[in-house]
RNA sequence: GUGGGUGUAGCUCAGGGGCAGAGCGCCUGACUGUGGCUCAGGAGGUCGCGGGUUCGAAACCCGUCACCCACCCCA
C-alpha cells in the first residue's frame, strides 16, 4: 500500500478548509487592490541560479531544487528549484520586463511557496504567501502605506490586537558593532538578539556566550538593554531612537555617525507618514528586531499578535535585488503576510463568518426512479434561472436517505419530484429545519424559495 | 540536524504473551413518498513495516518508516 496521506508538510483542502482559505485571500485581495496594487503570478519554479545566494546561507539549504530531466537525469543535479518566496521572482520580472512595468509598480501576488525545511506547528514545505510591493521609489511613504495597507487587511480580517515592529537594518549593524561583536559573529548574534521576546534578556546573555562571544559583548549588550527598558514609552516611542545614539556616541566613528542617524530619519519618517493610517497606533520600534532574509537593506518590519511565537508576516527594504539581475538599480520595499499563521490564529479565535459554514447548494433535487431523473433536471434548471445553487440527487435511492444526505450537507431545501408532481408540473419543497413542506408550481418555487432563504438571514 | 513520545476499524482511542475491542461514523431493517430521536442487526483490521525471543507476539527485544511534541530555524 503506498498510503495515502500527502507528502510531509505539505496538505490537502477539504472543501471547508479551501472557503476559510478563499475568504481570507479575497478580504486581503481587496484591501491590496485598494492601495493600487496591481496582481502578478510567476511559475512555481525557478532556474535554479536565480534563488541561489539571495537568502543567506541558511535559505539556499531551505530551497527545494528539482532534478534534470532526460539524459541529464542520472547526474542527480537541479537546475530548476521551486521558489521559496515571492520577492526574489518579483525581482525577475521585475529586471525582464522593464520596458513594460510602469514605475513606480506596485503589485501584490497570493501563491504558494516551497521549503525542504522540517514541518511543525504553523510550519509547513507548501505554504502561501501574500506579497505586497513597491518598486522604484525610496520614499519612506512606500514602508508607511504598507503597513498601512497590512493593518487593513488584518483589521478587515477581524485582527484585534497586533502590533507592527520595525527597525533598520543599518542600524542593527551599528548595534552589533557598539556591542564589539566581530563580523563573522553577527549572523549568529542577530538571531540571538531576535529571540528577546521569547527568551527574555538573560536568555539572549545566554545565547551570546554560547554563540562565543566575549563578556564585554554580552554587558554592553545588557547595558543598553536597561537602557531602552528605563527610557520612557519605551518600544513604542521615538525616544528609544534615541537610545543607541546615546549609548554609543562616545566610541563611533563619524561615517558610521551620519550612516545611523540616516537610518534614524528614515524610521522616523516612516513612523510620522503612518499617521492618519490605520497602522498608526500599532507601529513599535524595536531595537533588536532581526530578520532573517539576507537581502534586505533598510527598513524591516513584523507584525505579531500575543498568542502566535512566530509572526504573522513581515518585509522590508531591498534596494540591492533587482540590481542583481538587470544590473539597473532599482529600489524596492515589500511586505509578506502569512496565509497559514493567520489561519492558525482565525481558527483558534473562531474569527470565520458563520455564513462560511455554508451548503454546496440552497436545494437539492430528490426524484423517487429513473423516470424522474429527466423532469428533474429540469427544474433543477429552472430553479437555477433563479439565482439558486442546486444539485440533483443522482440516484433514486430511498428519499429517507435523500433527505438525509441534504440534511447532513447542510442544504436547507430538498424539491421533490415525483410522479404525481411531475405529472402536475408542480414540485414539493421540503424546508429541512422548519420540518414544513408545501408543493408549488415549478415555475414558483425558485422564487418561493428564494424568499424563504432570505428571510432565514 | 538533536532529544522525547505515539503508531490497533473511516475517525478518536482502550487493551498488554493465549478468540481483535469500545465510542463515533457508515450500511440494513423496524418506517415500500420524507432526515434528525429510538431500537435491533451488519460490514469494516496484515494491531505501521521487517526481523528476533517464544509452544504461542498486537503485546517483549532489535531495526526501520511515519506522525506528534520540544530544540533549531522560519511565514
Amino acid at each position: 500500500m503506498p498510503g495515502t496521506a500527502p507528502p510531509s508538510g505539505m496538505r490537502d483542502f477539504l472543501p471547508e478548509d479551501v472557503r476559510r482559505r478563499e475568504y481570507v485571500i479575497g478580504i486581503i485581495k481587496r484591501v491590496y487592490e485598494r492601495y493600487g496594487f496591481e496582481p502578478l503570478e510567476t511559475p512555481a519554479a525557478e532556474n535554479l541560479e536565480t534563488l541561489l545566494g539571495k537568502y543567506g546561507e541558511e535559505g539556499n539549504k531551505l530551497i527545494f531544487k528539482i532534478l534534470r530531466r532526460g539524459e541529464h537525469e542520472a547526474t542527480g543535479q537541479a537546475d530548476l528549484a521551486l521558489r521559496y518566496d515571492l520577492t526574489v521572482p518579483l525581482a525577475r520580472v521585475v529586471a525582464q520586463y522593464q520596458a513594460k512595468l510602469p514605475r513606480p509598480f506596485k503589485r501584490y501576488q497570493i501563491q504558494p511557496v516551497w521549503r525542504a525545511d522540517r514541518p511543525g506547528r504553523g510550519r509547513f514545505r507548501e505554504f502561501y504567501q501574500c506579497d505586497v510591493d513597491s518598486l522604484g521609489s525610496t520614499s519612506p511613504l512606500v514602508e508607511a502605506e504598507l503597513c498601512g495597507a497590512v493593518s487593513d487587511a488584518l483589521t478587515e480580517l477581524g485582527f484585534k490586537g497586533f502590533r507592527f515592529r520595525i527597525n533598520h537594518r543599518r542600524r542593527l549593524t551599528r548595534l552589533l558593532r557598539a556591542f564589539r561583536i566581530p563580523p563573522e559573529l553577527h549572523e549568529r548574534a542577530l538571531v540571538a538578539l531576535d529571540k528577546l521576546d521569547k527568551v527574555g534578556p538573560d536568555g539572549v546573555a545566554a545565547e551570546l556566550r554560547n554563540g562565543g562571544l566575549g563578556a564585554d559583548s554580552v554587558k554592553a549588550f545588557l547595558a543598553f538593554y536597561g537602557l531602552v527598558q528605563t527610557a520612557p514609552g519605551t518600544y513604542g516611542a521615538d525616544v528609544s531612537l534615541l537610545a543607541l545614539d546615546m549609548s554609543e556616541s562616545a566610541s563611533s566613528n563619524t561615517m558610521a555617525e551620519s550612516d545611523e542617524m540616516s537610518a534614524a530619519e528614515n524610521l522616523r519618517a516612516i513612523l510620522e507618514l503612518t499617521k492618519g493610517t490605520s497602522a498608526e497606533s500599532r507601529m513599535h520600534y524595536d531595537p533588536f528586531l532581526a530578520r532573517g532574509l539576507s537581502y534586505y537593506t533598510g527598513a524591516i518590519m513584523e507584525v505579531n499578535v500575543a498568542d502566535l511565537a512566530g509572526s504573522l508576516g513581515g518585509g522590508g527594504r531591498y534596494d540591492n535585488l533587482v540590481g542583481m539581475f538587470s544590473g539597473q538599480h532599482i529600489p524596492a520595499c515589500g511586505f509578506s503576510l502569512g496565509l497559514e499563521r493567520i489561519l492558525v490564529v482565525m481558527t483558534e479565535r473562531g474569527m470565520f463568518p458563520p455564513s462560511l459554514a455554508t451548503s454546496p447548494a440552497d436545494v437539492m433535487v430528490a426524484t423517487f426512479d429513473a423516470a424522474g431523473a429527466g423532469p428533474a433536471m429540469r427544474v433543477a434548471g429552472v430553479l437555477r434561472g433563479a439565482g439558486l445553487r442546486v444539485m440533483v440527487y443522482p440516484d433514486p435511492d430511498r428519499i429517507g436517505r435523500q433527505i438525509k444526505y441534504a440534511d447532513g450537507r447542510g442544504i436547507p431545501f430538498v424539491a421533490i419530484l415525483g410522479e404525481d408532481e411531475i405529472k402536475a408540473g408542480t414540485v414539493t419543497v421540503k424546508n429541512l429545519a422548519r420540518q414544513t413542506q408545501r408543493t408549488y408550481q415549478q415555475s414558483a418555487a425558485g422564487a418561493a424559495i428564494r424568499e424563504a432563504l432570505t428571510g432565514r438571514g
